[in-house]
DNA sequence: TATATTTGCGTAACCAGTTACGTATATGTT
DNA sequence: AACATATACGTAACTGGTTACGCAAATATA
């Protein structure tokens, strides 16, 4: 079973990207269960922000991890439900609601912070003949920062 | 608006990848439907396939692209629907069906040939700044074929 | 040759993202 | 002060992947 997406080169550039983020993203999950950890991938990003920041608002984290308002939402009900966040109202703007990490998210905090920190160990390891690969990234997030990707296209088209 | 995932380094290395997969995928289906092109994203993939090998089953294309088979069954069912593959059945073996390309794929294939043609044009000029990026993606797909991540971290875990 | 195992593939339910839309509250403008 | 616009955020419907399950046909085995 040789891989034809390799094949096609970069063509096949944006499949291989979402096979692989798809990949990481099942296999985390995978690990949470059968480590028995009662937290989800993505939570470690607004556990992150809250940790810097000790309340914020939903439409901040959205900003700052740049994802869709929506998918934020689905991520704290979650972790509401979870009890690892609490939600307080806003004193100056009834639209708001403040989050915050509860003392049970602090509590199991050196868990996760383990466990994370092994995760980091081998996506480093993972990426030790891939050195250039972060850096690249970046590039490319940048590059389409600039001029978004079907526009692009579009003027690409035209020529 | 910084982009807090940047600032986390390699913990925030998988959500990058799924936000850029995630993206490009979105803005290749918004793509064409501004276009109005009939075609959805992956298509590309199967006609591909079956341009080289003229028929296939359903899991020798899973197979091929390292797609697990229901999703196969989506990408075809749709294809068919819209008339760019037809099925025939194996004469030899009942349970299988083999998967041809129509006249009506064969013939929209030149303008689908262009448009991908243009799609590669701009993710190359992406990749200009990014000269190791396709190479090192191969060895991360690799040496993940050699060990799963999940076992990586669990055995990691016991250290 | 009967039976157990494997294979092809269809369906269902789940998941994590998206866009589109609605509503309540703030904010800006005349 | 009244009204138009913008913002926060909740919900619904869609998308494209996944795993789990089932069944019929083929293949291997006793």
């Amino acid at each position: 079973m040789d891989d034809f997406l390799l094949t096609l080169n970069i063509e096949g550039f944006t499949s291989r990207l979402k096979r692989l983020s798809d990949y990481l993203l099942y296999s985390t999950r995978d690990l949470y269960d059968e480590l028995d950890i009662a937290i989800e991938p993505n939570w470690n990003l607004v556990i992150r922000l809250l940790q810097k920041n000790q309340q914020m608002t939903l439409m901040e984290i959205a900003d700052q991890i740049n994802f869709s308002h929506p998918a934020v939402v689905k991520i704290i009900k979650k972790m509401k439900k979870r009890g690892f966040v609490k939600t307080q109202p806003d004193q100056t703007d009834g639209r708001k609601q403040l989050l915050l990490l509860t003392p049970k998210a602090l509590k199991q905090l050196p868990q996760l912070e383990q466990l994370w920190q092994t995760q980091i160990t081998v996506l480093t390891h993972l990426l030790k003949d891939s050195p250039n690969f972060l850096t690249e990234l970046g590039h490319i997030e940048e590059q389409l920062k600039q001029q978004d990707y079907k526009q692009r296209v579009l003027t690409q088209l035209e020529q």
